[in-house]
DNA sequence: ATAGTCCTTGAAGGGAGGTTGAGGTTCAGA
DNA sequence: TCTGAACCTCAACCTCCCTTCAAGGACTAT
């Protein structure tokens, strides 16, 4: 059996079969029919959904990862090249999102190393009360 | 002027005022009120603000992101203690996004690198068309 | 004091990403 | 051949995260 049922499908990828059909209903994934209508998937279809779940985890839209999807010829056996362009695309696409969370995790140190929105630290090395009081300005750690 | 309106806390936040009310029903920001009922905001609002929409975009709940910010103290003043508490929570948070990225870059990286879903490449390294010709097992790349 | 802009609440609407259920069909094993 | 599990479609519904309206009140500059 080298093709996939719905139901086999969605068990090895984690995911409801429910899930599946919306994503096949959004063009994200395909399959065949049997001559019952029955959904049949190629086993790298599997692939795909993990990809899926994965992208959607760190936050990217059904719509962005079904167009890097998308630039996969659906005419079967992508070429180097149609890869290259996939992977460069999400490359920068996944830095972007490590240098996101990077931004995150330096606001928190930030907040931690200097001690603004009031630590006794802050208070310390800026005796003034005012400002402790009310927090450092929003500049250190704006957007 | 060191208390925000609505309008101001939004437009240097980048959001729309709609979404500040959201995020104050949601308990994730307070406001103190005019004797008019109008909402005046801390500057450090702001940096709470900005903490909420980076921590969206890779990918966390407001739920989530409520949760951590609710750990701070609104009674003023958080200790270093509980940014500590804050900070070490959320950095292996944060690392474990860094993961998924990193599994999902390395997923594109091994298709470029092994050539699975029928690159000629795999073809090439795997002389028998049949494997080729349905892709490997989901085993090189599965969740 | 008055115009113009900003603010208030509450309810309804909307898009993304699904889930659930009804009513019916297909498949696989005994 | 029959039966039970799995599958089909379609529509309704759900949660999350807001946005948009309506009807009215507050602030600020002149």
């Amino acid at each position: 059996m080298n093709q996939l049922t719905i139901g086999h499908l969605a068990e090895r990828a984690g995911v409801a079969t429910s899930a599946i059909r919306f994503y096949e209903s959004k063009g994200l994934i395909t399959s065949v029919r049997t001559v019952g209508n029955q959904r049949r998937y190629e086993q790298s279809t599997l692939r795909r959904v993990a990809f899926i779940r994965t992208a959607q985890q760190v936050g990217l839209s059904l719509e962005e990862i079904g167009a890097a999807l998308g630039t996969l010829p659906d005419g079967r056996t992508p070429t180097r090249a149609d890869w290259q362009r996939l992977s460069r695309a999400w490359r920068s696409r996944l830095d972007e999102q490590i240098a996101r969370i990077e931004a995150l995790r330096d606001r928190l140190d930030g907040c931690i190393g200097c001690g603004c929105l009031s630590l006794k630290t802050c208070a310390l090395s800026n005796p003034g009360d005012a400002v402790a009081a009310q927090g450092s300005g929003p500049v250190l750690l704006g957007p």
